[in-house]
DNA sequence: TATATAAAAATGAATGTTCATTCTTTTTTT
DNA sequence: AAAAAAAGAATGAACATTCATTTTTATATA
């Protein structure tokens, strides 16, 4: 066990350092070196863990999300009513970027950017289904309008990481009642 | 003139080689040295126009975004209601993301990423002030919510360029219909 | 339990390549 | 014919990745 529990903290650690290394610097600004630093590691110590550099990016973009997923999924259940479904996982996952805005912010860059390949990005946008089909489930009961999944989560979901990326560049404080009013607005965008 | 405009255009194909470069390959991917060949020009030509790579990505954002903001801009008139101007405001946007998508994916990965250095984001922004007055007199009006003007940019404009990207990535397809939806939903989630 | 040995993990120093930038020469313009 | 613009080749630094050793861990034996 010890030598495994070993392993899997260098491997944490190299994750962290490269989401907060790209968030700071850019994929195209940090060296292995620099991870390797950061990581207290030998940068001949990463390819233990990782093929290469895209793979290393690939790996922790694909932990990244599925950690965000099961965060957003976790207390949902099929028997709630879509409104509350719905508040209930957008609330959770306001609350996972407020939280960890280290990582959402990682997650924003990968989404806008060919940093990732795209097997790795399908294997991120597999995980929403869950939400998908309580979205499925209020067109079909007449609570939220009859448009596309992309429209549904280009004005509930996106909007989130562009708040908490103006945050991070210190342009704007979130407070609770941010949230609140950011909750109201996601949820008229799609309301019946 | 002749060697005024030939200059121009050299530049110009710059520019244009760089935004498709990185949007397809991402700034860590796209060499000075493809750059060059793309625009058909040496190298060592690009620096007779611009300082270095930092500052050809610099310049190149900001002239897209302000070619974006004088587009966007270009028909309103301070004489116009603030839902008519709203209205108005955003379509010029959508339009100019369908139309230039190239350019508009390429602010897209600028805004989420440290590719550019700060004081370009900054002039970047200044140019929006005119959609910022409309929404401060619309609050005073009562006509939107009383809400901080980056959740209005939230739910308004950054959900366009999401769609944007998706369409460019193949996942969706947009036609008028989903544009006159997405403007409901932007117009729903901040009227007052 | 202590010791020896094999296997695994980790390292720091090379390696070879890629790439931004500069230099020297050539071409074009005035 | 001088000046400006452009070119291609050269330069040197940065960097991803690999190599040869060393250190750590696990296992086996007494």
């Amino acid at each position: 066990m010890a030598k495994l529990q070993k392993s899997i903290d260098k491997r944490n650690a190299l994750i962290k350092a490269t989401i907060e290394l790209v968030n700071n610097n850019g994929f195209h600004a940090t060296p292995m070196s620099k991870i390797a630093k950061m990581a207290n590691v030998s940068p001949a110590t990463i390819y233990l863990y990782f093929e290469n550099k895209q793979d290393l990016v690939n790996k922790t973009y694909i932990e990244v999300k599925e950690k965000f997923t099961a965060y957003a999924f976790e207390t949902f259940e099929e028997s709630m009513s879509v409104e509350e479904g719905f508040k209930l996982i957008w609330n959770r996952i306001a609350d996972f970027k407020f939280k960890h805005c280290e990582e959402a912010m990682f997650l924003a860059q990968c989404d806008n950017t060919p940093m990732i390949d795209e097997p790795s990005r399908e294997v991120g946008i597999k995980h929403f289904q869950t939400l998908l089909d309580l979205w499925g489930r209020g067109k079909k009961e007449g609570l939220i309008k009859p448009m596309s999944d992309h429209i549904l989560y280009a004005y509930t979901i996106i909007p989130l990481s562009f708040l908490i990326i103006s945050q991070k560049r210190g342009a704007i404080t979130l407070t609770k009642e941010h949230i609140e009013q950011s909750y109201l607005a996601a949820w008229n965008s799609i309301k019946a």
